[in-house]
DNA sequence: GGTCGGATTTGATCTGCATCAACCGGCATC
DNA sequence: GATGCCGGTTGATGCAGATCAAATCCGACC
């Protein structure tokens, strides 16, 4: 949970090469512009469970998630925590006007980020429209699977929240590393209960009725979707 | 619920005098371009629980709230409903890139709208990286407003949850009409619930409740706050 | 291999909120 | 001023998921 100091080399990889590229804000930049930026950014390396920012810490920086998962999470006074969201590759973090992260954003696993301070990227973006409507374009995406996070948390049982997580979960590796039988789930399942607004108990029943029922085969590190069809059918009702 | 087609004369008054301007997007534009922006909008009027764009529907305009209160819902197959939000006056709507809108919006009350058609207002916002940036700051602000949602649908009780819900209305109430002692609450205890993830019974024991517990007052039309810190403390909680 | 500790599963019980049902009050209509 | 209706409240009961508790699994470390 602590904040890792790694000491900073000059970044092994180019912009230009960067696996993420296509997913994020990046991709609406031209090649000029991606070498400015690349003297902006600095690779930074965090261990399983550290914390790349938290809430209410001052806004020093912005992230690009290149490597790894990342939970991102509110807490409330007493400790209840809520995930609001969980980090790919590609994505890029802690983007906001004010002064405070609204939320803390911590490593599962290994991860790899692209760090820049918030003012000199500030200072990038001011007067380039095209990326500012690239960035509007995420941030409209955000906002929508925000809401459909509400739809889930308000208004949806159990079983049908673990369903959609799944079916979410794996159309966004699949949309990243292409199609795969296995759904690879790094995150505990506290973190999936924290993510739907259960508890951890009730998670793992619900994963245990869906694989009874020939849904799911729960494997070490993942699941496998055996029905793929039933666990859509749970996930749209 | 349905679509009012009403005929469109010249708006009554122009940007300049608007009186939301100052908490809308138009913030952000100067005097030309607040002309130039004048003959892009309409002014529309919508009556009580009239549609004016349902999810789903191809989003052919975005909307500037000018009077009256709106919620905005998605709706599950099977007729649950969750509200993501309800729009006050200068609230920008179904602003999004995606061809079709995502939510449904509809008046509670009657309701006075600026309507600009989707292609000539990214046409105007196109290169303006000023207005680009103002709009990003709303998107950031909706999208934090949406993950303490999450936070309040997956992990608080009911009492915190209307507790907060009449606090964060009083604010902003305050905020576009300075302060008062009665919140005044238009829409209905359905709404309430489908906003809060609970059921109407729910809904109005818990006012109940807070009322016994002299928090509040119901009033015809709202509630009065007997002792607001009590109830700042519930939704701090 | 043994054992320790954290993560997960399973079981038993409890409870907050949902559900089902009745009732109340205002207000519009005849 | 009776009637019907709609939104809201209140009451009785049920149940999904929380809570409490224990067992199991599994990798790390010795």
């Amino acid at each position: 949970m602590k904040i890792s100091l790694v000491a900073v080399e000059p970044n092994e990889q180019p912009c230009i090469d960067c696996s993420v590229r296509q997913f994020s804000l990046c991709a609406a930049l031209d090649k000029a512009e991606l070498r400015e930026l690349e003297q902006l950014g600095r690779h930074v390396h965090f261990a399983s469970c550290e914390t790349v920012f938290a809430q209410e810490e001052m806004t020093t920086s912005f992230f690009n998630l290149l490597e790894g998962v990342m939970r991102l999470y509110k807490l409330l006074p007493d400790g209840r925590r809520q995930i609001v969201g969980f980090a790919l590759p590609g994505e890029f973090l802690g983007m906001t006007t004010s002064a405070r992260h609204s939320f803390s954003a911590d490593a599962i696993g290994p991860v790899a980020v692209c760090r820049f301070s918030r003012a000199s990227f500030a200072r990038f973006i001011e007067n380039k429209a095209h990326l500012l409507r690239r960035i509007n374009e995420l941030a409209v995406r955000e906002l929508n699977q925000a809401q459909d996070h509400m739809v889930l948390l308000g208004r949806r049982s159990a079983e049908e929240k673990v369903a959609t997580f799944l079916i979410g979960w794996r159309d966004r590796l699949v949309h990243l590393k292409g199609p795969t039988k296995t759904v690879a789930l790094p995150m505990s399942r506290q973190d999936i209960a924290d993510y739907l607004g259960l508890t951890i108990e009730t998670v793992s029943r619900t994963f245990t009725k869906l694989e009874r029922d020939g849904v799911i085969e729960i494997l070490p590190g993942g699941v496998r979707l055996l029905d793929p069809a039933r666990a859509e059918a749970l996930a749209a009702a």
